[in-house]
DNA sequence: CATGGGTGTGACCGGTCGGTAACGTTCATC
DNA sequence: GATGAACGTTACCGACCGGTCACACCCATG
């Protein structure tokens, strides 16, 4: 503790910079919750990550509790955002949007292979008590609801039962990367989709 | 420690009877492990709901984790006779029996909200180098093969998909009582099965 | 310069956990 | 009746956990 008291400042990217110490612990914890589960990584753990401590953690969130719904809140808000960015790309043929979110949900199943956020946390925290579960049976349902839409604009035989189907097919294939693998039934993610869809397309 | 020794024998129903030790604790901790998962309970818990204690749980069992892979492999073995005697049931009528597969998940989706025991294991231990992983995965591939056999039998189009297909609707259908409610999209699971076997029936 | 809010530090608390050691008990077998 | 395996009991270990306390620090504001 004497000279050079700052030693690899060029690696301090995007972390003390300029994001304000709240936001990085929920970074973060989203990071470590993701890679070891909830109860598997502990509270100092997560603010030495965010570059921080213990005690400011607990000044900014109350408990472990309030600081895992706020994570994943902000898993919920980052996906309401990536459906908006979506559905700004979506093109004015109705049935080219449902293929789009296809192709959407195929990346994210590649590109995040740990499931849905949200779902594991559900699954691991059994107490439904638990203030999390509000959170993500809200979001599960307003998916839902949004993918309904889309069907019913797509103008399907039977819009809310294909959105109830297309949400199955994709709550399965995200769960079915962690239990079978990359090479499960999920492999076949977007053909079940195309299949499904194709039989509800009316007339 | 004196006289009265054994105080409630008639409320000893199915527990130290003529069940061994080790079949005792394995049920037990797959009740336990259901109710609280695999971080949320201890072998203490675990031994004395069993109604014996800690030291001969880790002598029969060498430490938690192959206590918790014993007790998969029993979930395993369990849903593999669930299988046989569903086989047993089936009917001459090789596409009533694919309805009859739907109606017995249906049945099991009610029965048993806290989904599947060996996907909720795999969610709860993200490390894949686990060896519960090694014993969920097989199952899962197991499961779907048999699937794909009855699909096969019933001659739909391509049984393949249509196996993959049934197999993510049931594994979504299981996490999303879990995540949504049981008002959620599981609700309509029965629906969701038959219009995809719909879709599939070949000619 | 004084103030005060936001932050860092380290020690600490009570509790729980997985796992082990040592010793006692029961009971069937020879 | 001796033996030995299986089981029960108690105490203990080290590690970790979520959460709190008291105190020092930095820095912008007045």
């Amino acid at each position: 503790m004497s000279s050079s008291e700052f030693p690899d400042k060029a690696a301090d990217l995007s972390s003390p910079a300029a994001i304000p110490p709240r936001e990085r612990i929920v970074s973060s914890a989203a990071d470590l919750f993701r890679k070891h589960g909830i109860r598997g990584i502990g509270v100092e753990a997560i603010a030495e990550a965010a570059q921080t401590n213990k005690m400011t953690l607990y000044r900014k969130f109350g408990s472990k509790d309030e600081l895992l719904c706020a994570t994943l809140r902000q898993v919920t808000q980052r996906a309401g955002a990536l459906w908006d960015e979506l559905e700004r790309d979506f093109s004015e043929d109705a049935a080219a949007q449902l293929k789009r979110w296809v192709e959407f949900q195929v990346e994210r199943l590649e590109q995040e292979p740990g499931g849905c956020d949200l779902a594991n946390a559900a699954v691991e925290l059994r107490d439904s008590d638990h203030p999390a579960h509000a959170v993500v049976q809200e979001f599960k349902n307003a998916q839902r609801d949004r993918l309904a839409a889309v069907c019913e604009a797509a103008g399907s035989s039977d819009p809310q039962l294909l959105a109830d189907t297309l949400s199955l097919l994709l709550e399965g294939a995200r769960v079915s990367v962690q239990t079978s693998g990359p090479e499960g039934s999920s492999r076949r993610f977007r053909e079940s989709c195309e299949a499904t869809i194709a039989a509800f397309s009316s007339k």
